[in-house]
RNA sequence: GCCCGGGUGGCGGAAUGGCAGACGCGGAGGACUCAAAAUCCUUUGCUCGAGAGGGCGUGCGGGUUCGAGUCCCGCCCCGGGCACCA
């Protein structure tokens, strides 16, 4: 389409203006009042896509109208830059993961500055940046010195098609890889882990004061998964001195205990397998290793399949309650890593239990009577005990805590509180990423790498055969190397970190990437923390967020961040995802509209406005084949700024009048919408109202009597002010060509709204007979009810609508409504 | 199965319990033009009516209220998250 403007040459000189002069460049040492605004550190996939475009655009919006209140706002930008993507394509294009991501991060640079989003890039911070590496292996021992970073056996999550092992966050519920789509298998493997689950109740906790979308939240809670029980002991029937250990959160239900089950897993497992049963009980647990986590939680709702799941042990344990003996099971519908590893299985008010009892033929004894009309399967809810002795008749919750004084007082029972949550596996066994800086001496054992010989980098020359060994394994001059406190030959650990660490404390290295020798100063980063807004995508709600939450409290607690406080994120807005026939769009997928056919056309600004008007932010957005007409719609709404900004087919007269005092109050009535609508995050709405003040400026200043001059100046000025957050260039252009000589629009304070002008001199207020709208009548606004009620009823369309009719009641809500009832 | 969202014109979407459909896209008609593009103007929920005007309309069924897209109860559908966590 043709512009009235030379889109591209204005957008150059802007984002090269903001650029050189370093416009949104902030120090730490600023007087101002402080403002920290982030957009998700980005992965470098190359140029911006549209996901990345209303991520900065929104961004952009916070940091400019921040900035017009006078705040010093911090902007930074860098990149999470290690990762597999990178390392994939640089094995199928035989280069180094270094120069593929350094190229992508060039391209995704230039593309945001192409949008015209600003940033402080003296504190630019990527991942495979030394420097930064430097401080997140200083970062890795610290938690390694205070029992954080620790180094288990343990069965682990591996993908086969990303070669490496996967945190639980990163698989999905059916069990596949949450990156590559893969089924994931388990090993049993050493692996580093972070020990996150001590930070589980304060986790949980502190989301509850966050200023974060519930949704956000309620995942976070889920994921933590608190859940309050007794752990108490089963005594093996055969010989009472030894137990089997269980975990419930129904200790009520205990009389209705019918029989235990164990974890294929279970430590415990083969002292209580009998002979006869070894057979059965080994095929179950061989095939519960073998099988994937999919496989093993396949079938669960049906039924089918429970029977091959689970085997008997031979072992009988005692109910406490009942004293009874019940028989113990092995199935892999237990899980060995949470709990005891071993339950008490309680059918009537269990579904799990309830299913398995029906297959393997055992008794289902109710204690709590269901509501009538239930039918026979398991009832968990609400209800009076039956058949539970001493908690006959009592309700859950009382019945709940005299079966815990019970087993606490006869079967070694003690409250806990158990967590879903499991620790934070860290190994990565891929090239491209930290490395863990760890060296193994088969005298001194597990030992740090000394402080001053950090970092510890890869060399250049490794192959990544993605043979399932770290790439780093195989490189003996990177393996050998001598043990730090011994001297003898050692070996370096090969894993790499996940490279979720990166992201953790990222934030804290921008608010003071200036300090050569620590992380970050603990006094200039508590000048900026917490972020203020924090802006990003949906896909984020659990992992980077429940880590880098995480991070700062154990960077805190082991000394590395005194003063600062301990959510890193006070206020978090997740955008909406961009679809295109239906499924997200991403480069992965390959459905990429590229943002840079519409700089040239029409331009960064018109682009931004289409983001800030398609919808509200938050809701997904779907491409769709009208998305381009309303690009240009947004683009056609810049022109008419421009031409009414340089005054095409505008009329003038000389004496102020009403009509030239109305449309001042309509702009100071769009003043008070769009900041309640930047506020607020209704982007869309914001919009709306400036597109509504332009027609109603438009069609005021060309009437042919014309408009006052310095009314529509002063109009034209606080519309362009209103604009200058979303459509910064052409804003910035216009004000320079209006006001050569002064500061920018963007250094213009944001505008006030003047009450007086707000307020409307007249108002209609509507008139309804029995509910429906029957005359509107022009009234002042502080009518009271009286008057406005008089004056509907006296109105003529009232009186004729009425003919005579008596009004049984009149509500009168002044000045907005009448309603009459006859 | 459980927990969140959501369901409004042809489309994206607006509406502190008070004029449903702001704003934009698309459509129709017109002005300008030799013509087109661009621009501007008018119009645009459905329906009955020549018109004035009327009726109906926010997924479905009830309810509260002078008044419900909005609140309550019961459903249906769509999207997302979680799902043997004892």
């Amino acid at each position: 389409m043709a512009r009235p403007f030379d889109v591209s040459a204005i957008e150059k000189k802007w984002q090269a203006r903001w650029l050189d002069e370093g416009t949104y460049e902030v120090n730490n040492d600023d007087g101002r009042e402080r403002f920290f605004a982030l957009c998700m550190y980005p992965y470098p996939s190359g140029a911006a896509h549209q996901g990345h475009i209303r991520n900065y655009t929104f961004g952009d919006l916070v940091v400019r109208y921040q900035t017009m209140h006078g705040k010093a706002v911090l902007s930074p930008f860098g990149f999470d830059s290690f990762g597999l993507p990178a390392e994939n394509a640089a094995i199928k294009a035989g280069s180094h993961p270094r120069q593929f991501t350094e190229a992508r991060m060039a391209e995704l640079k230039s593309s945001v500055q192409r949008l015209g989003a600003v940033f402080d890039w003296r504190r630019e911070v990527y991942s495979h940046d030394p420097n930064y590496m430097k401080w997140a292996q200083t970062i890795f021992l610290a938690f390694f010195e205070a029992g954080l970073a620790y180094r288990a056996q343990a069965p682990v999550n591996w993908c086969p098609g990303c070669h490496t092992v996967l945190a639980n966050e990163q698989v999905n519920a059916d069990g596949t890889c949450d990156r590559s789509g893969d089924l994931v298998e388990r090993r049993n493997l050493e692996q580093w882990f972070f020990k996150i689950t001590d930070y589980a109740e304060e986790l949980l906790n502190d989301v509850d004061a966050l200023d974060w979308p519930a949704r956000v939240k309620t995942m976070q809670r889920n994921w933590i998964g608190r859940s309050e029980g007794v752990e108490f002991d089963l005594a093996l029937s055969m010989d009472p001195s030894r137990a089997l250990r269980v975990f419930t959160t129904r200790p009520d239900t205990g009389y209705g205990v019918t029989y235990a089950v164990v974890a294929p897993e279970h430590p415990m497992l083969f002292d209580l397998v009998t002979d006869d049963e070894r057979a059965n009980v080994t095929r179950l647990v061989e095939r519960a290793k073998q099988a994937s986590e999919l496989e093993r939680t396949a079938s669960s709702d049906a039924g089918a399949g429970l029977e091959k799941r689970g085997a008997f042990t031979g072992s009988f344990v005692t109910n406490p309650f009942s004293g009874e003996s019940v028989p113990v099971y092995v199935a892999d519908y237990v899980l060995g890593t949470y709990g005891t590893g071993a339950i008490m299985a309680v059918p009537a008010e269990d579904e799990r239990d309830f299913a398995f009892a029906r297959v393997h033929g055992l008794p289902i004894i109710r204690t709590i009577e269901p509501p009538a009309g239930h039918d026979d399967g398991a009832y968990s809810g609400e209800g009076a005990h039956i058949n539970s002795g001493f908690m006959n008749g009592m309700d859950v919750a009382s019945a709940k805590d005299a079966a815990a004084q019970f087993l606490e007082k006869n079967a070694g029972g003690i409250r806990k509180v158990n967590y879903r949550l499991r620790d934070w596996l860290v190994s990565r066994q891929r090239f491209w990423g930290c490395p863990i800086p760890i060296v193994y001496c088969d005298v001194d054992g597990i030992v740090a790498v000394p402080l001053d010989q950090l970092p510890v980098l890869a060399p250049d020359d490794v192959v990544m055969d993605q043979s399932g060994q770290s790439p780093l394994a195989t490189h003996e001059g990177f393996r050998n190397t001598t043990c730090p406190t011994c001297g003898r030959p050692a070996r370096r650990e090969a894993d790499t970190m996940d490279t979720f660490t990166d992201s953790s404390w990222y934030f804290l290295r921008y608010a003071d990437p200036f300090t050569p020798d620590q992380a970050f100063d603990p006094v200039e980063a508590a000048k900026w923390m917490p972020v203020d807004q924090y802006i990003g995508g949906i896909e984020h709600a659990i992992l980077h967020l429940l880590y880098a939450r995480f991070y700062l409290k154990a960077l805190i607690d082991i000394g590395l961040a005194p003063g600062l406080p301990r959510e890193p994120f006070k206020r978090l807005f997740t955008q909406g995802m961009i679809r295109l026939d239906g499924s997200k769009m991403s480069k992965s997928k390959g459905n990429l509209i590229a943002p840079e056919k519409y700089y040239d056309n029409v331009g960064a600004d018109g682009l931004r406005l289409f983001h800030l008007f398609v919808g509200p932010p938050a809701d997904d957005v779907d491409w769709t084949a009208q998305s381009e007409d309303v690009i240009e719609g947004c683009a056609r709404f810049l022109d008419r700024v421009y031409r009414l900004g340089h005054y095409d087919e505008c009329f003038f007269h000389d004496e102020k009048n009403a009509d030239d005092d109305e449309v001042l109050r309509e702009v100071h009535r769009t003043i008070a919408k769009v900041t309640d609508g930047l506020e607020r995050w209704s982007y869309n709405t914001a919009v709306a109202s400036l597109m509504e003040l332009l027609n109603t400026i438009s069609r005021w200043a060309r009437r042919p009597e014309g408009a006052h001059r310095e009314t529509l100046d002063e109009s034209l000025d606080l519309m362009l002010r209103l604009l200058a957050p979303m459509a910064p260039h052409l804003t910035a252009e216009m004000w320079e060509g209006r006001h050569p000589g002064e500061p920018s629009v963007h250094a213009t304070s944001w505008p006030l709204a003047d009450p007086v002008l707000v307020a409307h001199a007249s108002v209609v207020m509507v008139v309804q007979v029995n509910g429906k709208v029957r005359a509107r009548l022009d009234v002042r606004p502080d009518i009271s009810d009286e008057d406005a009620s008089a004056a509907a009823l006296a109105s003529p369309d009232v009186v004729t609508f009425l003919r005579g009719a008596l009004p049984q009641r009149v509500v009168a809500r002044a000045p907005r409504l009448v309603n009459i009832i006859i």
